[in-house]
RNA sequence: GGCCGGAUGGUGAAGUGGCUUAACACAGCGGUUUGCAAAACCGUGAUUCGUGGGUUCAAAUCCCACUCCGGCCUCCA
């Protein structure tokens, strides 16, 4: 009985899976320019939560889990020409240190993890499709528009700006995207890019060039899961534009197939708050990141995964070297009751009252309080399968 | 400017109507242990939940106003 907030109606909802014997999750990756910070720490160590959660309700193999990775965009392009190598270099650098970060911490591997560059007979497959509908349209430059005015309808009652709160008609007076006289209405959204002299490009019916950045999810999404899919998740900061265009291309793409607010693209959008330092947005562009392999390194991954997991994942968590320090202690102590022997099978009343924080939408703050609760009355095998569950390994 | 979210002890943070004079953790303080120290373990902390009103038998929790903070509107987990 999971309860988890979905964005689009922002209440806690009640998640009944399309199907108990493949629950589908798609949860967005990284672009690799550079190396992951604290950040992306958490989004994955909260999904892996409920990978895991899920996992244990439905079955081990009955959940379908993607991660993609963005692995072409301007900036890995801009990166490769400035250290000298090719785009593909940059990506898989990056991804080689992501891959050991989440599996320092614990963070269970994906059931799938497309590339866009490994996806691109997909990715223009749904371009083609949108094209076909007249719901998108090329220009002279060789780029290809999402026509917003051409969104259908669609059973599922969707609108453009639902999924972010926002009105288009704020969103074009308040635009700063760049002008480009082509557009028909300046919220059209880039669906693909022409290419530029020298820059990595593909093939496709309407001329060379590259995917715009929210094609390449609703692609790899029905290429992994399907066009329905149970839960779909990402930062905070995607819900704009990103998963509103994504929404808006696959309700394009399938608005016959969206009955109902049941059965739409996603039945229950999930997004998690950021870090911040000193209360402002860790970012790549502020500088104020700190990198997670650095943070493994040296606080451990334990600390780092219980850090995470006592702040609510849609609130903000502040990053500091005393917080870290301060998650620690507690982590190491879980940690020695991990390396005890199995101490056999945990109280069933445990299990219940630890499975109902879980399922108040992920709450890991009271899971984790549990924990300690537990390990003070020497319940070892309360504390050991709660930790598991919870991702942490001795 | 528009929209969204937040404000709980020295610190992080859970709690969204009575089970809470507020979980859990860190720091501090007291103690046990120890040759001393460290580590470990035990004990200890807000009569109070941004401010002002209101609703209720009952509010940190609901409503209204205000103040402050953050996020999104532009690439971003």
């Amino acid at each position: 009985m999971l309860n988890l907030t979905n964005t689009l109606t922002r209440k806690k909802e009640l998640f009944t899976p399309r199907d108990p014997s493949r629950v589908t999750m798609y949860v967005c990756g990284i672009t690799p320019q550079e190396a992951p910070h604290l950040g992306h720490g958490r989004g994955y160590v909260v999904t892996d939560i409920l990978f895991r959660l899920l996992r244990h309700t439905y079955g081990e193999n009955s959940v379908v889990y993607v991660r993609n990775y963005t692995d072409v965009d301007d900036k890995i392009i801009e990166k490769a020409v400035q250290i000298g190598t090719t785009p593909e270099a940059v990506a898989n650098d990056n991804i080689a240190i992501f891959q050991q970060c989440m599996n320092d911490l614990n963070i269970l591997t994906p059931t799938h993890e497309p590339r866009i560059t490994t996806s691109m007979p997909e990715i223009i497959a749904f371009v083609q499709t949108l094209l076909d509908k007249k719901i998108a349209y090329t220009t002279p430059e060789g780029d290809v528009y999402y026509d917003l005015q051409k969104l259908p309808a669609c059973g599922c009652g969707y609108h453009y700006g639902q999924l972010s709160s926002k009105k288009p008609e704020d969103l074009i007076m308040g635009s700063r995207v760049e002008p480009n006289l082509s557009k028909r209405n300046a919220g059209d959204f880039a669906l693909w890019k022409a290419a530029k002299p020298d820059e990595i490009s593909w093939a496709t019916p309407w001329g060379r060039g590259r995917p715009g950045w929210h094609i390449e999810c609703s692609a790899m999404s029905l290429a992994t899961i399907g066009p329905q899919m149970d839960i779909h998740g990402g930062g905070e900061d995607l819900q704009f534009p990103h998963h509103e265009n994504e929404l808006a291309q696959n309700i394009g793409a399938f608005s016959e197939l969206y009955t109902d607010a049941e059965n739409g693209f996603a039945k229950l959008w999930f997004h998690w708050a950021f870090i911040t330092v000193n209360g402002t947005k860790m970012s790549k562009s502020l500088g104020n990141f700190t990198y997670l392999d650095h943070a493994i390194a040296a606080h451990g991954a334990a600390a780092i995964r219980y850090w995470l997991l006592q702040t609510h994942y849609r609130k903000p968590v502040d990053y500091s070297e005393d917080a870290l320090k301060a998650a620690a202690k507690p982590a190491k102590r879980l940690m020695a009751a991990l390396k005890e022997p199995a101490a056999g099978a945990p109280a069933p009343a445990f299990q219940e009252k630890f499975l109902s924080m879980l399922n108040d939408d992920l709450n890991t703050a009271k899971a984790l309080a549990a924990l300690n609760t537990a390990l003070s009355a020497n319940e070892l095998a309360n504390v050991q399968w709660g930790a598991k569950l919870l991702g942490f390994k001795a």
